[in-house]
DNA sequence: AATGAATGAGCATTCATTCAT
DNA sequence: GATGAATGAATGCTCATTCAT
C-alpha cells in the first residue's frame, strides 16, 4: 500500500487536511521518466507552486500557500529545495520555460521567419486561454517585484529576456540574411519595441481587464512585422 | 521646547533607534501651510514612505520600513492612518501625481500638442534623474503586484493607467480638432502603443539596467510622434 | 459660542467622528447644580462609562471605547481621572449606588420589615427592565473578573457586597425587635441566602437568557421572606 | 537526545527566558498513552492554561501568559490551537469536566439519591481544597466575562450550566420515581436554587474571603436535601 | 480645561526554517 | 525521503498613557 503523503507511480496520494483532492501529476512526468523519486518530486513542487508565484508574487506567497498548492508537508519542501528562495527560483524558469516552449512550438510549424514572428502577437492576443500566461507575463511579474529586494530573482527575470530579445534578434537577423525581411531594418529597435510593446500591453490587459487596449497594440505589432517583408 | 518625535518647524527631530538620521520635511509643507498638524504628518509619512512602496511592493514594505524611512513610531503611523493599506493607497496616489504633475508643467510651456506629446519620450528617457521614476512607474510596479492580492490597490492603479490614457486621448482629439494631427489617426490604438511602449521599455531598463533598449523605443514613439502632423 | 466638546449648561455638545447624537447630561446634574465644571465632566463621564464598563469588564473595555461613549476625546478623559483605574472604580460605585437608590427608593414606600424585603425579589424579577442592572449585577461582574488581576476594583465590590449583607441583615433585626419576625431567624443564614440566591439566579438568567429559572428562585425567595413572619 | 522544547517522557524541558521551572506533565498522559504526540502537547496546554483563564478571564489572559505557564513557545500553541479563543474554549471545557468528573466520581460511591445530592454542599464546602474550584466555578467566571463580548465563551458557559441543571433533575425524578424523594416536590423549583444557591454563595467566598456566608448556605443547601425524604 | 499628536510596550498571529523521529 | 512538532523573529495593529499646545 503506498504511503499517504507520498508521490506514487506519477499520483499524489496524500489529502491535507479538509482537502480531499487527488492531484496528478503532470504531464510531464509521464513523458520521460525521472531517475529519481527525489527529482519527481522536486518537479512536482516546481509545477504547482509556479502559477502561485506568479500571480502573489515571492513576497506574497506563503510555505502554507505552497502546502495548500502540492499537498505536501513543509518537510518535504524543505527536504527536496534548500529553501523558498530555490523554490521561486525553480518557479520562475519552469513559468518561463513554459511560455518558450510554447512559442518554439509554434515557430517550428511556420514556413517563414515573418510567419514565425507573427507567433508573439498571437500568442498574446490568446494570453487567457494560456494557463502560464493567464496570471500576466511571468518576466514583468517577477522583474518589477524582485526589484531590489530579490537580486537572485531579479538576474533570472533579466536572463530570461535576454533570452527573449536574443530569439527575436536571431530571427531578425537570419531573414536579412536569406532576403526575406529589408536589410536596412534596424533590429536593435524592432526587437525593443516588439518586447517592450507586447509586455506593456499585457500589463495594460491584466490591469483593465479589457482585451481591446492589448488587441489595438497587436494589430498594430503584426502590420510592423508584416512590413519587415523585403 | 520641542517635544521629542514631533516634526517640528518642518524638521524631524526624533531619531529612532539606530537611525541618528535627521530628516527634512519636504518641499511641500514649505511652500503653504497646512491647516492641521495632523494633516502636515500626514503628508510626512506619505512622501517617506511613496518611494519605498514603489521599491519594495506593498507585501514587501513593513510597518519596519514605515518607521524607519520616517523616523516615527507606529502609534504615529496608525494615529494618522487605519493601517497599512491606507497608507499604500495614499502613497501611490501620492506617486502618480508625482510623475502627472511633472509632465503636466513640462507640457504647459510646449506651445503645440505634438511638442505636448514629445513630452511623454523625453521624460521616460530620462526617468533614472527623476526621484519619482527612478524605481519605475509606479502604475506598473502597482498593478503587476496588485493582481488579485490586492483589489483596492489595483483598482487604483487601473484608474491611474485610464487617466493617463484619456490625458493622451485629448490631446490627439484635440490635435485632430485645430488641424495639427491627421484626422485619420486611430486615436486608440496610438494611445495603446504610446503607454504600452513606455511601460513595456521602462521595465527592460529596470531590468537590464541599460538604456539602450529604452533609447530605441524612446526614438521609435518619438518619430511616431513627429509622424502624426497633419 | 459654547466650544466644541465642551459640556455646556449640562448638555454635551462635541460630535466624535461619525456620532452625531447629543448627549444629554443625566438628571442627577439637574437635581443639584455642581460646584465646578470639573465635577459635572467626571461625573458625566462615571454615568456614560458605567454600563460600559458593566458588560465589557475592565479589561474589556478601551480607552476607546470611553471615547465613543462620552464623546470626550482621551485628553479630557486623563484630565480628570488619573487613569482608567480611577473611571472604573467610580464606574463601579456608580453602578452600585443605582441600584441601591432604587431598592432603599422602593423600600420608602413600603411600611413593613417584610414588605421593604419583598422588595429585593420584586427587583431581581425585573431586572431586565433596569437599565442599571439590565447586563447583570455590578458586583458579581466585578468581582468575578477583578478576583487577582485588580485588587482595588476587587475590594470595592467586596465593600459593596458587604454594604448589602449589612442592610438585610438591620432589616431582620430591626424586625425582630419590634416583633414582626420571627425572633429565632439566623441572621446570618438568612442573609446569605437571600444574598447568594439573588446573584446565583440573575447569572442563571443572564446566561440561559431565560426568566423561568430567575422565576422560581425568586418564588422561593419570597416565600421564605413571608415565613419570616412572627 | 531530546530536543529542546520538546515535552519528552511526559517531562517538559525547555525553560523560557527567566522561567526556571521544570513542569511535570499531568497526571492525564501517565494514565494512558495518547495517540500522537500533537495530543499530548494540546492537552498539555489545555491543562496548564485552565486555571489561568479561570482566574484572568478571557481578555485578561495574553499569549505571553500561556508561553509562561506552559513552557511552550508561541508558535507551538498556535501549532496546536487555531487562535487564542480556541484555547479558551478548550480550557472551559477541561474545567468544567475537572468540576462535573470531581463529582461524578463521589456521587457512584454513595448509595442514595439524597446521599448523592449532598455531594454538591460538601463539594463547594471544600471548593478551596479543590484546585479546579479554587479560583471560582468556571461558569460562573465565564459566563459574566463572555456575556456580549464572547459568544462562543457564553454558549459553552450555558451549555455547561443546562448539563449541571440536567444532571440534578435527573437525579430528583429518580428519587421521586423510587419513592425515595417526595413526589410534590418541585424539580425546576429545587434546581434552579440548587444551582443559584451554590453559585452565589460562591461568589460570596470568593469576594469576601471569608468562608461563613458559603457555610451558611451550604448548611441550608443541605438541611432542604435532607428534607427532600419522603 | 481640553485637545490631539505622539509614544512604545504590548497584543494576537504568521512567517520561513529546523530537525528528531 | 518524508513527517510534523517546535522555533523565535517578524508581522500588522491596539493599548493606556503623556504632554506641548
Amino acid at each position: 500500500m503506498p504511503r499517504k503523503g507520498c508521490i506514487h507511480y506519477g499520483v499524489k496520494i496524500k489529502l491535507i487536511k479538509n482537502t480531499d483532492r487527488y492531484i496528478l501529476m503532470s504531464s510531464i512526468t509521464k513523458k520521460f521518466e525521472m531517475a529519481t523519486k527525489a527529482d519527481r518530486t522536486k518537479q512536482f513542487i516546481v509545477e504547482q507552486t509556479a502559477s502561485v508565484f506568479n500571480v502573489k508574487g515571492f513576497a506574497g506567497t506563503s510555505l502554507t500557500d505552497m502546502m495548500e498548492v502540492t499537498g505536501l508537508t513543509k518537510g518535504s519542501i524543505y527536504g527536496n529545495f534548500k529553501n523558498k528562495d530555490e523554490v521561486a527560483v525553480a518557479a520562475f524558469e519552469h513559468n518561463f520555460q513554459q511560455v518558450s516552449n510554447y512559442i518554439r512550438g509554434k515557430m517550428e510549424e511556420r514556413p517563414s521567419i515573418i510567419e514565425k514572428l507573427l507567433v508573439y502577437p498571437e500568442t498574446y492576443r490568446n494570453f487567457s486561454k494560456l494557463s502560464f500566461l493567464s496570471n500576466g507575463c511571468p518576466i514583468a511579474n517577477t522583474s518589477t517585484e524582485a526589484d531590489d529586494t530579490h537580486p537572485q530573482l531579479k538576474e533570472k527575470a533579466n536572463e530570461a529576456l535576454t533570452y527573449w530579445r536574443n530569439s527575436v534578434e536571431k530571427l531578425l537577423k537570419a531573414g536579412i540574411k536569406n532576403d526575406e525581411i529589408k536589410p536596412d531594418v534596424n533590429v536593435l529597435e524592432f526587437t525593443s519595441i516588439l518586447t517592450a510593446l507586447i509586455q506593456g500591453a499585457m500589463l495594460h490587459a491584466k490591469s483593465s481587464g479589457k482585451m481591446n487596449y492589448l488587441n489595438a497594440s497587436m494589430n498594430y505589432l503584426e502590420s510592423m512585422i508584416r512590413e519587415l517583408k523585403n
